[in-house]
This record gives structure tokens, sequence and C-alpha cells, in this order.
DNA sequence: CTAGGGTTAG
């Protein structure tokens, strides 16, 4: 073959990015090969084509991979590699591993492994999670003589940590003359799968560099973990973001959306905004992901406003999208709302998956859709092919339950395919406690407590049910026990975010520094409400105090302090945002809706499970919590 | 050729 043809095959491949354009290159390769010039292959050639067919960046034609593979009689080190990547990169490591045994055995042909090889296995060990291999061909590298390559060396490291074995990942770590930055950042990503936040952030103090990727992901570290001590985690994340900027590493969209993600179960609605801006003056491109993580971020914040802005300016939307929105109106008690924006999804192709169910099931539960809930369940399977996980179970539960089918809720709990976990009969007890049915509220605790003895939550929920149906008795004797098994119950607290600085107050709090006037400010709420017909409920309260005491209790929760100084604090007529921790207890939500009509002012909260958005006397969620 | 981001019930 002319070298003018090879040159000009070559750099067509150079530009081909579809397998269209490849096949026709092929196709002139085979034209040029049996015209007059030369009936004889070339190697070079059909190992290029090879190559760029793994490299392409839709999904791997492995037929046509294996077709030209097999057309070369004896495939040299390279061409077995390719062929290795192209198993990897088509979601197949089992036949890379086979492919890199099958070519040791070819030994005779001098065919030899080499440094692509052996990281590209270790690579595939990692994704089967095959530490047995992993460890047997980490030794071949040192039966093969190896100088240690930094390529296969952080390979290895990846698939010892993938596998757990994170100290055997450490030590090839610590045993590399000059680790670079990605082996580096290749354990702090395997620490922070595996929740193991402080090695991750010991090691990232240690680099003796850090890059936007070593940044990005210890900042989605502390954003995305932290069930426990959720709130010091976010602020972490965010105390890193700014420490980046010191360092003069620039961000991405990728540190955004970890930072927006902090501010989300933060419900720092200004920090977020503040996010957003800083997005827009840097110019940083919204995509998909970064679009979905603004949405999500203003849901979760109590701004449904703007998160539905952003849905409508997204152009492209995936599942993961229509799923926030569909949650984010579940949560703001948007329920028939929701459930359209599901039809519309439909309309637009999108298939929904099992977390997009759990959003619709969420927003007929919050708005007491019963029927909508069934139709949408059993859909699940018939018309969307996706079997329901417990989850959904939990969530029909819930709708039954509150909506007074207790006894239907419990046929569902004994039907379903799953041994029913504490949350299943945690939601079963929690429509006890609203529809009095102290029977099933009996059986529903033995199994709670036997599946979550240690749970404060469990023993708060029980004690407000013995109350309600004042038998101190038990009160006292629930107390005792829980005392014995020296189980704290969390205090309930407020946030308030000010100045884009976040206030928190517990009940009868009086830390903050303004507490005189907040106090002061509380009394005045409470006249003037008094005054618009606002009774206090007394019978939430847990202990058996005389009516004056329990007042008193009640008149200084944590959200009504964090009410008070919001009122202090913010211009006449605009929102206030509060954050619980818990779930708003019934004084409270009676006395917010008084104060949003008597004052005037919206006031959205955010309890353990949903938005209350108070206004001019009632709430959104029509007393059905 | 290896590294980083978005949804998950109550």
């Amino acid at each position: 073959m002319r070298k003018g043809i090879e040159q000009r095959i070559t750099s067509l491949l150079k530009d081909t990015i579809t397998p269209k354009q490849l096949t026709q290159v092929h196709a002139f390769y085979i034209k040029t090969c049996s015209s007059s010039h030369s009936h004889k292959h070339n190697r070079f050639l059909q190992a290029k084509l090879l190559a760029t067919l793994v490299s392409l960046p839709t999904s791997i034609d492995l037929h046509y991979a294996r077709s030209l593979f097999h057309s070369f009689p004896l495939p040299d080190t390279f061409i077995w590699n390719t062929m290795i990547r192209a198993y990897l990169y088509a979601h197949n490591p089992q036949q890379s591993l086979t492919l890199y045994f099958q070519m040791l055995l070819h030994h005779h042909h001098h065919v030899s492994v080499d440094s692509f090889s052996l990281s590209l296995v270790f690579q595939a060990c990692a994704r089967l999670l095959d530490w047995e291999n992993g460890t047997k061909i980490h030794t071949h590298v040192f039966k093969l003589g190896f100088s240690p390559d930094l390529f296969v060396q952080t390979a290895l490291i990846e698939m010892y940590a993938k596998c757990g074995h994170l100290d055997c990942a450490r030590k090839v770590l610590d045993s590399m003359e000059e680790p670079d930055l990605v082996s580096y950042n290749v354990l702090l990503v395997e620490y922070i799968r595996f929740g193991e936040i402080k090695m991750a952030h010991q090691l990232f103090n240690k680099m003796p560099h850090r890059d936007l990727v070593s940044w990005n992901t210890m900042i989605h570290g502390y954003a995305s973990l932290g069930d426990v001590e959720q709130r010091q985690q976010s602020n972490e994340a965010l105390k890193l973001f700014h420490e980046m900027q010191v360092a003069n590493v620039v961000p991405d969209r990728v540190t955004m959306s970890s930072v927006l993600s902090a501010c989300a179960s933060l419900g720092a609605l200004g920090m977020g905004k503040m996010i957003h801006e800083y997005i827009e003056r840097n110019g940083i491109g919204v995509d998909m992901k970064l679009g979905t993580s603004l949405l999500d971020t203003y849901a979760k914040c109590g701004d449904i406003d703007n998160a539905l802005r952003m849905f409508e300016q997204l152009n492209h939307k995936d599942v993961f999208t229509w799923s926030v929105m569909i949650m984010g109106l579940a949560n703001h008690g948007f329920g028939e709302q929701a459930l359209l924006c599901f039809s519309k999804m439909i309309t637009e192709g999108i298939k929904p998956n099992d977390v997009t169910f759990l959003g619709l099931l969420s927003a007929c539960s919050h708005s007491g859709l019963v029927d909508k809930g069934w139709v949408c369940f059993k859909s699940m399977s018939r018309v969307y092919g996706i079997s329901p996980k417990i989850q959904h179970y939990g969530c029909m539960v819930d709708i039954l339950g509150r909506a007074g089918l207790l006894e239907e809720a419990r046929e569902l709990i004994r039907t379903m395919p799953f041994e029913p976990d504490a949350i299943v009969w945690r939601a079963l007890l929690g429509a006890c406690k609203i529809h009095k049915n102290a029977d099933l509220a009996q059986e529903a605790t033995l199994n709670l407590l036997e599946l979550e003895p240690h749970v404060d939550g469990n023993y708060v929920l029980l004690s407000n049910i013995y109350s309600q149906a004042k038998k101190w008795d038990r009160v006292v004797m629930l107390r005792r026990s829980m005392k014995c098994s020296n189980i704290q119950k969390v205090p309930g607290s407020s946030s308030i975010e000010v100045d884009n600085a976040v206030y928190e107050f517990v009940s009868g709090d009086k830390s903050h520094p303004k507490s005189l006037e907040i106090y002061e400010m509380l009394e005045e709420v409470l006249d003037r409400i008094q005054c618009a017909g606002y009774k206090p409920l007394t019978t939430s309260t847990v202990q058996d105090f005389d009516e004056q005491e329990k007042q008193n209790a009640l008149s200084t929760h944590s959200e009504k302090l964090a009410i008070a100084y919001g009122l202090l604090t913010t211009a006449p007529g605009s929102p206030i945002r509060i954050f619980k921790n818990l779930r708003v207890c019934e004084d409270c939500h009676l006395s917010i809706k008084f104060i949003s009509k008597v004052y005037k002012r919206k006031i959205i909260v955010r309890d353990r499970n949903r938005f209350h958005h108070f206004d001019g006397g009632s709430c959104s969620c029509r007393d059905y919590w």
C-alpha cells in the first residue's frame, strides 16, 4: 500500500467520531487494499481501525471489534490490549480478564504483557470487585520483573480500594516513589465511597498538591455523607469551598453541584442563592446535572417558585430532573401538581424509575390522595415494569394509614413480599396516633421496639400516644425505661437564616445575644394571637403538668422562638423561613397559622417530613400531616 | 489508558 493512502486513512480515522464514519473509512480501506496497488493487508492500519472503534464516544460495537480482532492471525500486544480495553469499556470486565489470561498463554508467540495490559486488567478486577484475581495478577507484576509503572500502580490502588482493602491500597500508594495527583485522587474517592471521611481528609492534608478534582472530591464527600452530624458535615463542605478559593483553585460545575447539595441539606436559601449568582457571574455553564442541583436546592430550601422557574429554564431534562421536581412538589404539598408533572414527563417520553414513584407516592401521601396513590402504586409494575420496593409499600402504608384506613394498611403489611421494617411500623403507629386506635398501636409498638429498641424518636412517638390517651402511668414507665437503656431524646431545634448566617434555637433557648428582645417579641406575639382566637393545645405535651406549666412549656418551643426572631429581624411583609429538625407539634402548627394572619407574613416551615406554607391563617398541608 | 457532580419513603 502506498504511503500516501496510509496517511490519508490515518488522518480520516483521527476525525472519526461516529460508528457510521468508521465503517465508511473501513470500506475505503478494504477498497484500496483490494485495488491493484496491494493485496496485502496493512497490519498497522487495521490495528488503528480497532483502536479508533474502541475509543469512539459512543457505546462499543463488540461484534465489530471482535471481527476486527480475529482478522489478525497473530495479534501483537497493542492489539490484545485494545481488545481488553474494548471489553472493559463495553461493561464486560469479565471478558477483559479472560482475554488477559488468554494473552498470557500466547507467550510462545512472543506476545508479552506490558504495563498497559496490567493497568487494564486491574481496572477490570476493580469493577468486578475480584480481589482474588487482582492479588494473583499483582504477583505477576513482580514475576515479570516490571519496574513500577505509574499507571499500573494507580490501577492497583483502585483495585484494592474498590474491593474494600483500603489498607492495601494505601500501602501501594505509600510505596510509590513519585505518586501523581491521580494516584492520590483515586484513593481519596474510594475513602469517600466507603464513608471514611476522616481518612480522606488526612490524606488530603498530606498531599503535596491538590487540584480541582481533589477539592471537588472532598467537598462532595462532606456534602453527600453524614447522616450523623449532617449539619456539621455540610458546613465543613462550605468551609472547604472557601479554602479552595483561598488556595486559588478555580471551581467548576462539579464543585458547584456539591456546594449546592450542602446548601440544600442545610436549608440555607440565602447561601444557595449566592452560589447561583456566583455560577452566573463566573460563566459556569449550567448543564443538566448542575441544573438539577439548583432545582433541588431551591425546592429543599423552601423556595418552590424558584425551583419551578429553574425547571422551566432547563432545556434538557432527564429522569433525575423530573423526579427532583416531582419530589419537590410533593414535599411542598402540591400533590395534584406533582401528578400533573408526572403526566408531562410521560408525554415527553421520559421513562420513570423507582425513585420517580417514591416522589409520586409521597405526593399522594402528603395530599391525602388515597385513590390516586393506589393507581400509581399499581401502575408501577403493570404499566412501567418497575417492581415496588419496600419503600413503595411503606409509602402506601402511610397513605392508607393517614387516611384512616388502618385495617387496609395492616393488611398491606401482612401481604407485602417484604419483612416489614421499622419505618413501616412507625408509619402505622403514626397513623394510629392520628386516628386513635389503641389496639393496632399496641401491635405496631411491639414490632417497632423489637426492631429499633434504641431510637429515641420511637419512645417520643409512643409517649405522645399515651399522653394523648391520658395514660400517665404508661408515660412514666416509658421515661423510666428510656433512662435505664440510656436513650437520649434528641432536642427539637429550629433554625432561621438571617443575613446569610444561620441561627439555631432549642426549646427555652436564652443563648442568643438578643434573647431579651426575642422573648419580649414572643410575649407580644402570644398576646396578639390570643386576641385573634388562639388557644394553646396543651394535649400534645408529654408531661403531666398543670395547665399553666403546660402552656409555659409550649410557648417557648424552638419554632416559636425562631419565628419571633424572624419577625424582629426581617422586613415587614417578607417571608419567614424556618427549618426544624423534628416534626412540628400541633400547638406550634396552630399558633403559626395565627401568626401568619395577624402579622401578614408568609411563614415557610421545613420540618422533618415536608414543608408547611402558612399564609393568611391557614397552612398548605390543610392540617393533614 | 487511569480521578470528581444531580433524585430515594416517614
